[in-house]
DNA sequence: GACTATGAACCGTGATCACAGTCGGCGGCA
DNA sequence: TGCCGCCGACTGTGATCACGGTTCATAGTC
């Protein structure tokens, strides 16, 4: 029924969405070293796949490879972390501002609920930070898509990549602090400005949003110097 | 000399080189249906090289795996042309305003002679589409370097790597345009910003410079309609 | 005891082969 | 004459092997 058919998904993008989890959901540490080898055994496929979705990952910057082609989970400094951050807000917050004008009625209300679930999480007695990060991801793409601008979606995929390492090393480390985070402020402000077809003052919203999660990451020091 | 090593490029990279060249010189035709049995005779190497560096292009969007996994270039619709010069105009606007803050005096003058030699061969006796393609490239990214923004720059390069086909067709198409062209007045305008260190001069520039030129490509109306 | 040389294990890359699926052209049938 | 079905060539994918280069640990030497 859907438009686009699912001819069974290669190995090699099975295993680029092992990898991309491994990587999104903090299991390999930055630096830390990866063998093709390794990964085939572990994923019990040969290094075939595992090469395809290596390769992939590296073109976007979510795996380095050195000049002695060893392929390594890069370390981010604080300096690429920083212009990361200010990506975010340039991107997402453009995609925030087209999404008040393309949104339709069943895209605002496909979006609040999760909206509600994540503001009731961050506040209730058991937070769980996997689960805080996976509802804030689909809350904020559920956003951009009602943009209706496939380009600038993968392009914001590709850059949540980069940055999931030490997002969801940030939530694992201190999950005690979404009691307090103003996400859900920041939410509920980019949800009214959608309905009210505000563009700028939704980018205003998703973009504090970024800023602030980015400023208390760089504020903790534990990004490394340039 | 070079902070970076060069460690013997792979295969798999040069074939990459040679295939984006295919791409953004128009070579291959949008539609048109690669072979990687074939590439591969032609490049001389084993299908290896060619199905990393295809793999990689792939993932940008560069070329195009139909789902029944035939490898083919990507035909660029209207609507699809219209998101990318949209996107264009917000990045490359943005790369713009940045460099005319981080703009060292030896980046503007590097600008300046690129910026000269192609506002002069528009107007010369014999206009070459292709150095033409090339020069406005390098001025383009010229600027853009002088952000010192890394990660923008990478995605900006893959925005050029979807728009190179259709670019140079049009440039090859129709080379005497190039004499009425309003592109050497964008670039002025951006240059004499920088030097001013006006970002948002310099962002307008180079908005309306993208924003000419695929209104200019859109109303000739050689794009499929959606 | 500290340092260097050496060798084995392991790394990524490229080539080659096997296989299932797809597409097109040719032949036969209505 | 027009249409359908089949068969062969060709597609991308995965596995396996070979090869140069790097890394790390151990043994030998000063």
């Amino acid at each position: 029924m859907s438009s686009t058919a699912k001819p069974a998904p290669t190995m090699g993008e099975t295993a680029y969405g092992q990898i991309a989890g491994l990587l999104t959901s903090g299991r390999v540490a930055p630096g830390e070293r990866l063998s093709l080898r390794d990964l085939a055994e572990r994923l019990g496929t040969s290094t075939m796949p595992i090469r395809a979705a290596v390769g992939r990952l590296a073109e976007y910057g979510a795996l380095e490879v050195s000049p002695n082609r060893a392929v390594r989970v890069p370390v981010m400094s604080a300096g690429r972390f920083s212009e990361l951050a200010d990506l975010r807000q340039q991107m997402e917050g453009l995609a925030a501002e087209r999404a008040a004008l393309a949104a339709t009625a069943e895209d605002i209300d496909a979006i609040e609920p999760i909206a509600t679930a994540f503001a009731e999480m961050v506040v209730g007695p058991d937070p769980d930070g996997g689960r805080a990060v996976a509802l804030n991801r689909d809350l904020h793409f559920a956003i951009y898509a009602a943009a209706r601008m496939p380009l600038l979606q993968s392009m914001i995929e590709r850059l949540w990549l980069l940055a999931g390492p030490v997002l969801n090393l940030d939530m694992r480390a201190d999950p005690r602090r979404l009691a307090n985070t103003p996400a859900p402020r920041f939410h509920a402000s980019a949800l009214a400005a959608l309905r009210r077809r505000d563009g700028a003052s939704a980018r205003a919203a998703i973009s504090g949003d970024i800023a602030d999660a980015a400023s208390f990451i760089l504020a903790r020091g534990v990004l490394k110097e340039d």
